[in-house]
DNA sequence: AAATACCCTCTA
DNA sequence: AGAGGGTATTTC
């Protein structure tokens, strides 16, 4: 009797293909197998086999099963899980989980080493190559070592002194070292630590809560030391919402545990990210550092996720297979039967609403480390004491500045918006600058020259003269970015020192630590930046911070503003006075009664969580509702008009489901394709993803349009 | 996603 | 008729 294999493919298929199993191939749950896909070979997954039943139609039968690790079952069961859950293709996932197996492995690499024998003609040049010749290593690197030019090594390779080998590059991982002891821990803590170290074992989700400055690192390193002692298979992942701040979290790892932890973001280079996917596969890397993707990884024993930072947006992915990492960590630590840690100074209000109904253990750290004290906040009332026309810092700030820069102290200007101007205008005819087919404006870049669209990429030479009435030298900068911010704060302080650390000037991990020490060193005396540089970095100089526009993220008015704008401000304003130095934080605001400046100013999180979630609830919002959208899009906005209507009109009728639209989206043409949104609410108790899957099998889209499910979205445009 | 089946227009 | 092209369909 022959089996049937079923076989999920890495592609937007609707569900996996069912195969017959050769004789004797003997197919397993989770191998990767090679297929016949119309035409072509396809790599994929075997997700089930089943005894084959008489009179089906004939299969076609699987190629090859290829010599590679299978999927551990918890990772097969949630990219299932995780498609089902988001609305999509259950390849989608799959893609993701297989990104690392996919790629190329490292290639050998040419090494050279000394071979003992003496050169015929010994020169000073030879003799510094063999003084650094004390390690196998490239021919290059062994040049710049010694310091000589490449062709004393290859002249010392052709008489035979230093022998050229061919060498695969180490693909396992060192082990951490456990009897390492970690940081001197305070009270609250060590407390915490053996909470949290308690609560290993199995599932079991904790918020670890503690101010900016409280120490969660080091507690949650605790953690994973426990996790990783107790289980010399156990493996941990901690996740972190940008590339940025995985630096600093492997360089703390790998102090911790004396060996480096598994990379993975989507900056590591594919023969490492290989290495990386089949050493999680196979055991040998125990730790693994990473951006939200890492989630996806073929884990053998996972025992311990860590999601650091969690309320940060970044952790929703919005483009491709749509999800949120935070809420699919607690899916695959239920999967893995692995405890979840929620680390943040401010939660998500999911998060603490689960905490507040004992779904998930809340434990707080209350005092900041050491001796440091929390900033003194002041608002600074635009109306009251506004900058000179033009400018963008009030005399408030500036007098703090002033004080700052006296003492010989840091002052960090925070605005959350790259470039020099958001908006380039024409004077003469008042048209505004957009990029092609797209609603959202060009920002102008001074630096670069160019006027720049952040949603598109799409950029071009700052025009003479106004495109569309040609007037020259019309064109107007039209409010701040962190490079006019920078101007201001040169023509105001002209002795001073002035960086400004955006996406723009800090495009990757070593221009951002050198950034960094730069700062931590004392060597920049004004950092002006977005909310790359307000999160997780110590400056024990900095005392004061600037908000230029702290009413930015209130604009716009989505769901979450006021919750994200606490969340960012906190945040920033939690960067100034460290150590012994106390620390003062100014924002500008032109809404100083607002809830969320008044919460800032009182440093009364507690308040302004009880405030917003009170408004939620009345609402039915999240966290006591559930929300998903709909995105429509299409080039002909004729059809996609008549499809968004039909798709109304077949929205399934379900007690404690409203939907609304559809409406134009807030940014309704990008990329020539027009946009429609429909906004679905729920109740909590509704199984959503159903109801969504439902809906979506009962159109069919027309031509180019394409409809987008996004389960809980953090976007609105 | 990628190959191909299909369907239209254009050229001669 | 046949090429050329854009679009819809199919893939176990």
């Amino acid at each position: 009797m022959s089996r049937i294999a079923s076989v999920l493919i890495p592609m937007p298929l609707p569900e996996a293909f069912d195969y017959a199993e050769p004789e004797g191939m003997g197919l397993a749950a989770g191998d990767q197998v090679a297929v016949p896909l119309g035409p072509r070979l396809i790599r994929g997954v075997v997700t089930d086999l089943r005894e084959a039943a008489g009179g089906n139609r004939p299969l076609k039968p699987v190629a090859e099963r290829l010599d590679e690790p299978p999927l551990p079952p918890g990772t097969l069961e949630f990219v299932q899980w995780a498609a089902r859950y988001a609305v999509d293709a259950p390849g989608q996932p799959l893609a993701i989980a297989l990104r690392g197996a996919r790629a190329p492995k490292a290639r050998p690499q040419r090494v050279v080493r000394a071979t003992g024998a003496a050169p015929a003609r010994p020169t000073p040049a030879r003799s510094k190559v063999l003084a650094a010749a004390t390690a196998p290593m490239p021919p290059a690197d062994l040049a710049r070592a010694a310091g000589v030019g490449a062709g004393v090594v290859k002249g010392l390779i052709d008489e035979g002194v230093l022998a050229l080998d061919h060498v695969v590059p180490a693909a396992g991982f060192q082990p951490p070292d456990l009897t390492r002891r970690g940081a001197a821990l305070s009270d609250s803590q060590a407390a915490a630590a053996s909470a949290l170290s308690s609560s290993l074992g199995g599932f079991g989700v904790t918020l670890l809560d503690g101010v900016t400055g409280s120490g969660k690192t080091e507690v949650y390193l605790e953690a994973a030391a426990a996790a990783l002692a107790a289980d010399p298979e156990a493996q941990v992942l901690i996740l972190l919402p940008e590339i940025a701040l995985t630096q600093a979290v492997i360089a703390r790892v790998t102090a911790r545990f004396g060996a480096a932890p598994g990379e993975w973001h989507s900056d590591v280079a594919p023969p490492a990210r290989r290495r990386v996917w089949e050493g999680v596969a196979d055991g040998g890397c125990r730790i693994v550092v990473g951006a939200r993707s890492a989630l996806f990884l073929p884990f053998r024993r996972l025992k311990l996720i860590v999601v650091d930072e969690e309320h940060d947006g970044s952790f929703k992915q919005e483009d491709g297979f749509i999800y949120h990492a935070r809420d699919l960590a607690v899916v695959r630590g239920r999967i893995e039967d692995a405890a979840v840690v929620l680390a943040s100074a401010t939660p998500s209000l999911e998060s603490l609403r689960n905490a507040e109904t004992g779904r998930y253990r809340w434990l707080r750290l209350s005092a900041r480390h050491g001796t440091a004290r929390l900033p003194d906040i002041e608002l600074v009332d635009l109306r009251e004491t506004p900058p000179e026309s033009g400018r963008w810092l009030s005399p408030p700030l500036v007098r703090a500045m002033a004080e700052t820069w006296e003492r010989g102290e840091q002052t960090l200007l925070f605005l959350n918006r790259r470039g020099y101007a958001p908006l380039v205008l024409c004077k003469a005819c008042g048209e505004r600058m957009t990029a092609p087919d797209t609603d959202s404006w060009l920002v102008e870049h001074r630096y670069t020259g160019r006027l720049v669209c952040h949603l598109t990429g799409f950029s071009m030479p700052k025009p003479a003269a106004c495109p569309h009435c040609g007037a020259k030298d019309s064109l107007a900068s039209i409010g701040p970015g962190v490079e006019r911010v920078e101007e201001e704060a040169r023509a105001l302080f002209p002795e001073a020192r002035i960086a400004v650390f955006s996406s723009d000037t800090v495009f990757d991990a070593r221009e951002a630590r050198r950034l960094v020490e730069a700062m931590a060193a004392g060597d920049i005396d004004i950092l002006v930046a977005t909310q790359a540089a307000a999160k997780g970095h110590n400056f024990p100089k900095l005392t004061l911070v600037g908000v230029v526009d702290a009413d930015l993220g209130l604009r716009g008015g989505d769901l979450r503003a006021a919750e994200r704008t606490y969340q960012l401000l906190a945040q920033a304003t939690g960067r100034a006075g460290r150590k012994d130095r106390p620390g003062r934080a100014l924002l500008q605001t032109y809404a100083p009664e607002h809830a969320v400046m008044q919460a800032l100013k009182a440093q009364d999180r507690d308040a302004f969580v009880a405030a917003e979630m009170a408004e939620r609830e009345l609402a039915g919002l999240p966290p006591f509702g559930r929300l998903a959208a709909v995105i429509a899009s299409g080039p002909d906005a004729a059809q996609l008009d008549a499809f968004v209507r039909g798709m109304a009109e077949v929205a399934p009728n379900t007690p404690g489901v409203e939907v609304y639209g559809p409406a134009d989206a807030p940014l309704g043409l990008v990329r020539g394709r027009r946009r429609k949104r429909f906004l679905v609410r729920a109740d909590r108790g509704v199984d959503l993803s159903a109801y969504m899957a439902a809906w979506r099998a009962r159109v069919k889209p027309p031509g180019q349009v394409r409809v987008a499910i996004d389960i809980d979205p953090y976007s609105f445009l």
